[in-house]
DNA sequence: CCATAGATGCAAACGATTCGCATGTGGAAA
DNA sequence: TTTCCACATGCGAATCGTTTGCATCTATGG
């Protein structure tokens, strides 16, 4: 559970102004289990922001490096804090989608770096697709 | 280069029709070096298919797994041919996606499997994101 | 406490994708 | 080969997530 204040500072220290509605989203991203909508997060907030304000603040959270975009093909785009580097596993039934706390082996990035002719590899996504236990039992 | 004949034949085994539109399509995504929207697949073609109906083939590809779309936040969605299973690189500064050969140790899936507490793994995505030489000279 | 750069809310615009429907056509069957 | 029809296509209009314009607020440095 992270505090009001807590969260403040993270927007200040980010040079982003601390105000109601961008530290009500973020500390709705920051107790979410899983990543969110921004029509989910207007549910949540329960009328506490603006649906076009709410993405300017997430571009700007994307921009500070304090929230992590994911598209999802032909649905809308999902949200999430950044906090420890890790990953998700979606099941290809239900859609669900859990964190993967599993984690590239460090010296994959460098031989991408090679193999691609990039001059720096900065990031990785990593994503697992499969059937979670409930879907996997109902075939 | 895939023959016409040989994506015929891949088309009527994943039991779609062979039209001429989607030989096309097909055809322009095997050949393609790196993942295409469907506005480069349309400009490509030349008029050889609609939009609409280059979406609805689209879908039908990946039903039948001859397709694996990925979507890019905030901007058209691209399309790729299922070929080897491999992953991309995506420069952050111009965009521009290269393959990459490498892939994960086997043994992680595994790893997944059970920590996600899913029943199975199917498959992964794995996307590296960095520089490419040419952006990074220009900094 | 004031002034103001930056944030917000609302509504309208936008652009990618999808849908409805009339027409065309691949391919199994005769 | 010819026929027939379920399925595919093209066109336009509709949809829906996201962005933008603008008038109004407000956080924050002085």
């Amino acid at each position: 559970m992270t505090s009001i204040s807590a969260i403040e500072a993270d927007l200040r220290k980010a040079k982003l102004r601390a105000t109601r509605q961008r530290t009500n989203l973020l500390s709705l991203l920051r107790g979410a289990a899983s990543p969110l909508s921004v029509e989910a997060l207007a549910a949540k907030g329960k009328g506490a922001f603006d649906t076009a304000t709410a993405y300017r603040m997430l571009e700007a959270f994307i921009e500070a490096g304090l929230v992590r975009r994911m598209a999802v093909p032909g649905n809308r785009a999902l949200y999430e804090a950044v906090g420890v580097h890790h990953h998700h596993a979606t099941c290809t039934s239900c859609g669900k989608i859990v964190d993967v706390e599993a984690c590239l082996p460090r010296t994959l990035d460098e031989r991408v770096r090679t193999a691609s002719g990039f001059a720096r590899i900065d990031d990785h996504a990593l994503e697992f697709f499969g059937l979670c236990q409930p879907c996997a039992r109902k075939r």
